[in-house]
DNA sequence: TTAATGTGCAACCATCGGTTGCGCGTACGC
DNA sequence: GCGTACGCGCAACCGATGGTTGCACATTAA
C-alpha cells in the first residue's frame, strides 16, 4: 500500500499480456523493453507501455544505462499483488461452495417434496410451504 | 474446460466492475438486470453487458420468467474461475519469493566482497566471478 | 385499453492494448 | 572526429471494450 492503490496493483497484473511481460522480465532478472519484445509477440512499443504500467503500480523499477534502460522486478511488490489475487481467489471458491451447497440443499428438498408428494398429498403440501429455501433468501439481499 | 476457453473465464472474472456485478449476484442469488443496477454505480445496460460477457464464459445462467430475465450463478464455473487465480497467484508469490531470495544473495554476496576487498584482493575477485547470479542467468531466458 | 415496467438494440464516447512512423540521444566502427 | 547503427520516447492512428443515452418492443398491472 506504500505507493499506487492496490487497485492500481491488481488492473496491473490482471492483464494477460502484462503478466507475459511480468514474467519473462522475472526469467530474465533484467532486461530492456527491447530484448523483452524480441521474445514476445508484440512490439517494443507495446512492452514499453505494458513496463510503463507495471512502474506506475511500482511492480517493476527502472535503470538507465547509457543508451538502454533496465527494468526490473521488485519482489515486494510482486508479492503484494500475489496476495491480493490469491484473497479474492479465495472469496471466489469460498463463495462458490457456498452456492453450490446451497443448490445442492434445493435440489435435494425439491426431490423429497416431489417423492412425498406422490405417497401423501397434505404432508407434502406442507413440506413444500414451509422448508423451500428458494423463497425466503429472495429477502435476504 | 466444458464451454468456453480458461482464457474467456479469465478475463471475465479479471474485470473489476464485473467483479462487483458477480459478488452483488452472488450476494442476491438470483437477480435481474434491473435489481442489480439499482445498487451499483452503473446503469442496467452496462449491468446486461456484463451479465452477457459472464453467460458467455459460462459463469452466470439466464432464465426468462415472464418480461424480466433472471440470474444466477453457477457454482461450478466460479469455482474453476477461482482455481485459476489462485494458480496464477501462486505462481507469482513463488516467482516474487524466489527473486527476493535472490536478491538477498546478491546483496549479501556484494557486501561479503567489499568486506574481503578490503583484506585480500584475489580471494574477493575470485569470488565475485563464480558466484554471482545474475550473469549466468542472462543466458536463461 | 392504457399506463408502467423490464428488455433489447443502436449510436455514441472514452479508454486501452497494439500498431506504425519519426525524431533524438548514445554507442560503436572507420 | 564523424557517420552509422541501435535503443528509446513521442504522437497519431486503429479496434475492442466499458459505459452512457435514447428508443422501440413486450409484458404486466390498473
Amino acid at each position: 500500500m506504500s505507493e499506487p492503490a492496490e487497485d492500481e496493483l491488481w488492473a496491473a497484473v490482471a492483464e494477460p499480456s502484462r503478466r507475459r511481460v511480468l514474467d519473462l522480465l522475472l526469467a530474465r532478472g533484467e532486461a530492456t523493453p527491447t530484448t523483452l519484445a524480441a521474445q514476445l509477440p508484440f512490439t517494443r512499443q507495446a512492452v514499453a507501455k505494458h513496463l510503463a504500467v507495471l512502474d506506475r503500480a511500482g511492480l517493476v523499477e527502472a535503470r538507465r544505462s547509457g543508451r538502454e534502460v533496465l527494468y526490473a522486478v521488485r519482489p515486494d511488490r510482486l508479492d503484494e499483488a500475489a496476495r491480493a489475487m490469491a484473497a479474492a481467489a479465495r472469496q471466489m471458491a469460498e463463495a462458490a461452495a457456498r452456492w453450490d451447497r446451497r443448490l445442492v440443499a434445493i435440489k435435494r428438498l425439491a426431490e423429497a417434496a416431489r417423492k412425498d408428494e406422490a405417497a401423501r398429498e397434505d404432508q407434502a403440501a406442507n413440506r413444500d410451504g414451509a422448508a423451500r429455501p428458494g423463497e425466503a433468501d429472495r429477502e435476504d439481499g
